[in-house]
DNA sequence: AAATACTTGCAACTTAGTTGCATTTAGCTA
DNA sequence: TAGCTAAATGCAACTAAGTTGCAAGTATTT
């Protein structure tokens, strides 16, 4: 794991107040290199052998997401999916897109789309969020 | 259960060549009187006292997804919800909205929103979904 | 009405997430 | 810098929703 992403990792922590434990930092290391949405088992996965508990995972993102450093992106299959929270306002994310064939996941982070209109009286929309579904680059066949 | 619903359920069953067995009418009824998605749980719940087996339940609802009868309308808190697939185009599906308070799911029917587009090329984008959050109507403090 | 392929129900399993609790540790204070 | 304390960790055990295998039952076909 590169220093930069290290270091930028610790700030981040203190800028949210969250003490600098090794478990966080390393989580947010993976995070912030890899730029895309994970499920705690790809975190999992990413932090290899020395790698803390898997409840520890679970906190350590839970805790990030309270203090609004990560998203959980969205729920695929059961399993959720998380991202920094970095380029996203406050109504919605940019859309992601699944690749079908396999697998991957990608965020469209230059695509914007308008907010829904609520159909009547009453509705208020906090929040929207977009998934796509397709073949990614690598598995279309006519490309 | 009205008459009407389960003649246009069993109607629905033979369109799709599925045998006509009681669960399967008993759970299309409640999805054709309820008009909305439901979670495996809440079609078990509805079917009350002479429910069929939850394996029942959930090979009933794979085989109406096979059969295109109904689709898997989106997996929240790690629930898949089930609805009819009628007013579904290929690509895209109504937006479906969730009351962050009362839970309650609604389908935004009438809104329509455009196709994301693929930032780069390659991506090819095979089905759009969109959810949103917020109050509804009953929850909504100032309405 | 009999044959047969499809359905059902039960039990047991899987997976991702979640909780409780004893132990350890980061960051504060003296 | 040592000691204190609230916060974080790891283990084990649990939960919920979905899933599979298999024996028994049933809708359709002939």
């Amino acid at each position: 794991m590169g220093t930069a992403l290290k270091r930028k990792a610790k700030k981040l922590l203190s800028s949210v107040k969250l003490r600098r434990t090794n478990p966080r930092v390393a989580v947010l290391e993976v995070l912030l290199a890899v730029d895309k949405p994970l499920t705690q088992d790809q975190i999992l996965t990413r932090l290899g052998r020395d790698a803390p508990d898997k409840v520890t995972i679970y906190r350590t993102l839970d805790s990030f997401v309270r203090t609004g450093l990560v998203h959980r992106a969205f729920l695929q299959e059961r399993v959720w999916h998380f991202e920094l929270a970095d380029d996203c306002t406050e109504q919605q994310c940019h859309p992601h897109f699944t690749c079908t064939s396999c697998g991957d996941t990608h965020c469209f982070t230059g695509v914007t789309m308008p907010m829904a209109k609520s159909p009547e009286k009453g509705f208020v929309i906090g929040h929207q969020r977009v998934q796509l579904e397709g073949f990614c680059p690598k598995c279309n066949p006519n490309f």
